[in-house]
DNA sequence: GATAGTAAGTAGCAAATTGCTACTAACTGA
DNA sequence: TCAGTTAGTAGCAATTTGCTACTTACTATC
């Protein structure tokens, strides 16, 4: 059959639809580890396994707006750092239905994080690894990690997992920490230098030398 | 309302759920451009415009898989390169109701598709900028283009483009044209040549001095 | 069969970036 | 004051990139 017929023969009631959701992993940095939200499922199917934030699309609702509602939901944030990130369709990914699922990867801040009792962070690594994460919510995991991976480097993501005023030696273990690998202390400096800007302020208490307070310049068109 | 209790009460039968199809761009080069594969639309709505091949995804069916039909109703083409590239679900994309489109990119040698008239392929810029293209498949090509370009130069998909055997020139021309701009031919080729191995033949007929023909070479574990 | 035209392919230097080591600076606690 | 610790800087070597200029190999034409 090709597409014209059956475009032509198609008819919004008569077929049998799959279910569209969006799953949402909502990534930060605590402990020197990259985290991972993640909820206990109390229903069948993987009742009691852990899951990603997840809800149906609703008609009237976009799929951005929907990675939003899900992760609103679990930790009642607002405006985060939020993209599409690859969608599920393998038939059989759920057991009960056909079921698409699109799915999205969120960074905050884990400062922004800190009312929720911080309940219900994973480490990523683990969860990406693991054979006992509900439905293919493992390799979305696996998925987000390796493009945020591969984002760090030619863009500005990793500011999203920082507050708005940071060290540099923070801001280089979140490099770290993301591409899963050391970097020189001189070379980093140069490479980010024209994205930050220093405050006239330093961090105390620690007992060694103070680091400076940066924040991140917003282009000043180059 | 949570997403818990969402789940809940969500009855696969009783709700309205959207339609989800695939459209996929498929991309050659021809004539020293971009281009992709097109088609006149004979229905409402878009009637005579020009659109994606696409099809609505079959409940017992992958996405990978309505992705490969969707190319493979237009061309007769099996086994090409094929990559999930973006979802797009704005409510009222498609005005007889709401659709869910995953969209694809394919990659393939412009010799492939010489069985097929070469009718329906147009530059990829072109339609990238033309207001005039159904749905928003205007978009999706250029998000494809936007992705074809960000790839090049850390996987091997330029590769999909030629055909087993390949000149340097002929190489060197696809990264040009994928990346929009030209490069230096001796900083080129040490670039790639890890990547390729000559044969002991070379191309006859021109005016000028022959090049020699190389293929790819399958990784030798480096 | 010499020569002009053209594109393939190579050599090699300059500039920029990256890899790396070693230093100095600033704090605290003993 | 000194030891411990981390922040921050200097600077060289190795590699990669930007770029120019050359040599090579073919055809067509005089």
């Amino acid at each position: 059959m090709t597409e014209e017929t059956f475009l032509r023969q198609y008819d919004s009631t008569s077929y049998e639809k799959p279910s569209v959701t969006v799953d949402a992993s909502l990534f930060t940095i605590r402990d020197g580890l990259l985290q991972v939200l993640m909820t206990r499922r109390q229903e069948h199917p993987f009742r009691g396994k852990l899951a990603l934030p997840g809800v149906f699309v609703r008609m009237e609702e976009t799929l951005d707006a929907a990675a939003a509602r899900a992760l609103y939901d679990k930790t009642g944030l607002h405006d985060i750092y939020l993209e599409q990130l690859y969608t599920w369709g393998e038939p059989g990914r759920d057991p009960r239905m056909r079921v698409i699922s699109v799915s999205y990867f969120a960074l905050v801040p884990v400062q922004a994080l800190s009312g929720m009792a911080g309940a219900a962070l994973y480490p990523a690594g683990e969860m990406a690894a693991s054979p006992d994460i509900a439905f293919d919510h493992s390799r979305i995991i696996a998925c987000g990690m390796e493009r945020i991976r591969n984002k760090v480097n030619y863009t500005d993501i990793a500011f999203s997992l920082t507050g708005e005023e940071f060290t540099l030696p923070e801001l280089q273990s979140i490099y770290e920490i993301l591409l899963g690998q050391s970097l020189y202390k001189a070379n980093f400096r140069k490479k980010i230098a024209g994205r930050i800007e220093p405050t006239d302020r330093y961090t105390s208490g620690s007992q060694h030398r103070p680091s400076r307070i940066y924040r991140r310049k917003l282009d000043t068109a180059e």
